[in-house]
RNA sequence: GCCAGCAUAGCUCAGUUGGCCAGAGCAGCUGAUUUGUAAUCAGCCGGUCGGGGGUUCGAAUCCCUCUGCUGGCUCCA
């Protein structure tokens, strides 16, 4: 007998041999049907594994992050066999889980793949998901390995098989199709009971452009197709929310051929959402003591020379411009800290004065190929909320943690509850990589980690993916159906203040080369803006929506008064209009509903007499009869609590 | 840039296998209506069917090409 710990500590005896299914069977027949996988001392394995050894062990299930990612693991499998059985002679690359499910790159040969084919794939899965083929796995020397792929004629799995060890080769049986795979595996297809087939793309060999394009298939699956329905249910509450659509419905901003692709224009509504955004973080950078910089969109190319840019970037940026007479070059500027290196240089600096803190909303631009362009979210032209703090190596903690505050404040603004953060750090293998002395990094590293810790921030700490000038620390939000995005971003530079030769006279009377940080809450006010959109659905908040308020008269003889509290919501800087239109009321409701206006002023003859407003909130609706200094209070209190001051 | 798909009025979409002057709803304009918490009625305007080339007696429809959009890949200061 062998002794097999649970989570909660208790101890089950189960005979040397026997599997986690075993167990779960022991512990009831309703955990055992639901056991995807099993996790051994830290290691995900198949439940069907036997076991020789004490051990802890959870059983994971489909609630399980990893019981997911073993199901999604085995439904490529499963979509493998089901391609390879409708398409003989196919070959394929590699087939992970990834984060909604899994793919395959498959190279199809003279087949012609498109999502018109996806029903039958998906017929063929389902068909042999109700085989409840088990998946078995088998042990293969290097030598076998080659021999069957080589039979087989898939020299992309034999690419594979060249990398690995001999030894550790295992091969996974599923019905007819044998794979190539380290598993593990849930016990059998029986568990995959639902499945959608979700884009068809192309994916380079190896991630290699110069290799050959492979079709990249991608899916999901589900053990309940209740859960499928959900899940296409939340594609389309994305699809409802996506920042384009709205931006279109709501006005806020336009693409247009003639200006150029990824050049986002912003139409009057959106201007006032984005300058809304900027004056609010501009007031709160005032409070933390940044300073207001302005500098040109264009910089010498030897601007970007000694910044070192041009050596890394040059030929992926837009061409530089020449003068008509001298022919100096000017690239447009693809960031802003060289500008604000240069402010820096401007004058003599003592430690006295630092950290210095120079802000600017610069906009930039970087050349993005075609087919990366999306929306606000991946653009050519943007505006980075950007500055750049200068300051002394023992400085930088205390500056990061007035970073860390502006960033929190921001994101509980915009009602950001979930927020991940990444610490990235050196490769300590690597240590050539990087510019910048042991002991600075260290200092550097150190004071981040120990801001997150004091701070009690729940970070996740990697290794090697530092800058090669700096550590950063970068901030993710989940929005309100589940999406993660990228948004600010704090880092640490050795680089520039080297290569621009910063310096700051100490109390020693010595030259000090200054640290900079570079950071962006927002990351880019295009960015941003998508986020926001798609996280409120296009509702905003009240102290961002463009109107805030539209009147409704209820016929034309109320103009005159809808006029008069337009003229005092004004005073009391509301932003409000009226809706003048000779339509029934329940009409004009029903417009600025969808136009998802905060507020809507209802004024007839009742309203005019007392001097008053009857109010409807978008999405709540009636809420009674306000006087109009009450309405404006009212507003003018919601917005201030919600920006918080 | 690469793979796949798409492109019909300002927007959302119809337009069977190529065949009369290319349709609808919404928006816009004009008029009527003067309206009380999610759509008042009528009329009008609006499109070289993304651009160019080809096949055909005849192309929105078939072929080529360019442009743009969508979903991926690659890259990202």
């Amino acid at each position: 007998m062998i002794n097999i710990t649970l989570p909660d500590g208790s101890v089950k005896q189960v005979s040397k041999g026997s599997n986690a299914l075993d167990l779960a069977r022991q512990i009831s027949e309703g955990l055992a049907r639901n056991v995807l996988a099993a996790k051994v001392n830290g290691k995900v394995i198949d439940a069907t594994l036997p076991l020789y050894e004490d051990a802890h062990l959870t059983l994971l299930t489909w609630n399980d992050p990893e019981g997911k990612s073993t199901m999604w693991h085995s439904s490529a499998h499963l979509m493998a066999e089901a391609i390879e059985l409708l398409y003989p002679g196919v070959k394929f690359g590699i087939g992970p889980d990834i984060e909604n499910g899994f793919y395959y790159d498959i190279d199809f040969c003279d087949y012609d793949i498109s999502e018109k084919d996806f029903s039958k794939i998906e017929k063929k899965i389902l068909e042999l998901a109700k085989e409840k083929q088990t998946y078995q796995r088998k042990e293969v020397s290097k030598a076998d390995a080659l021999d069957y792929f080589s039979k087989k004629g898939d020299e992309y799995k034999l690419e594979l098989i060249q990398d690995l060890e001999d030894g550790q080769i295992t091969f996974y049986k599923s019905g007819q199709f044998t794979d190539l795979c380290r598993g593990p595996h849930i016990p059998n297809t029986g568990f995959i009971k639902a499945v959608k087939l979700t884009k068809v793309a192309g994916a380079y060999w190896r991630g290699d452009e110069n290799r050959k394009q492979l079709t990249r298939i991608y899916g999901i699956t589900f053990p309940k197709k209740k859960e499928l329905t959900a899940y296409l249910e939340m594609l389309e509450e994305a699809k409802k929310r996506d920042h384009r659509v709205l931006g279109k419905e709501l006005g806020l901003f336009t693409f247009s051929q003639k200006v150029g692709l990824g050049l986002p224009l912003w139409l009057p509504r959106g201007a006032v959402l984005r300058e809304q955004l900027e004056q609010y973080l501009k007031r709160v950078q005032k409070e933390a003591g940044y300073e207001p910089v302005i500098t040109p969109h264009i910089g010498n190319v030897n601007l970007y020379k000694t910044s070192g840019h041009y050596q890394k970037y040059g030929e992926e940026s837009f061409k530089p411009i020449k003068t008509p007479v001298e022919g100096e070059e000017f690239f447009l500027k693809p960031m802003n800290c060289p500008h604000h290196c240069e402010i820096f240089n401007s004058s003599p600096h003592s430690y006295k004065e630092l950290p210095i803190r120079y802000a600017e909303f610069g906009t930039v631009y970087r050349y993005e190929q075609s087919g990366e362009l999306h929306g606000l979210t991946r653009v050519r032209g943007f505006t980075q909320d950007d500055a750049h703090i200068f300051c002394t190596p023992d400085q930088i903690k205390s500056e990061f943690n007035g970073v860390i505050d502006i960033v929190q404040q921001i994101f509980t603004a915009f009602n950001f509850n979930d927020v991940i953060i990444q610490i990235s750090l050196r490769d300590p293998q690597h240590p050539e990589k990087y510019i910048g002395s042991d002991e600075n990094w260290e200092k550097a590293e150190n004071a981040i980690k120990e801001v997150a810790e004091e701070r009690g921030l729940n970070a996740i700490v990697e290794y090697g993916e530092a800058a090669f000038y700096g550590p950063k620390m970068d901030f993710m939000v989940r929005d309100a159906i589940g999406r993660k995005w990228q948004l600010g971003t704090i880092q640490v530079d050795y680089n520039l203040p080297e290569r621009f030769d910063l310096t700051y006279i100490g109390a020693d009377n010595e030259k000090h080369r200054p640290v900079m940080i570079h950071r962006a809450p927002f990351g880019s006010m295009e960015r941003f803006v998508a986020v926001l959109i798609e996280h409120c659905g296009g509702n905003f908040p009240l102290w961002l929506s463009p109107d805030q308020a539209i009147i409704l008269p209820i016929s034309e003889k109320y103009q005159n008064y809808a006029e008069k509290v337009l003229l005092l919501l004004k005073k009391h800087e509301i932003r409000t209009v009226i809706d003048d239109r000779s339509e029934k009321t329940g009409r004009k409701i029903r417009d600025a509903e969808l136009k998802k206006i905060p507020y809507m002023l209802i004024v007839g003859e009742k309203e005019e007499a007392s001097g008053s407003v009857s109010v409807r909130k978008h999405g709540e609706g009636d809420l009674g009869t306000f006087s109009i200094e009450d309405f404006a209070q009212k507003i003018n209190s919601e917005v201030n609590k919600l920006i918080n001051y």
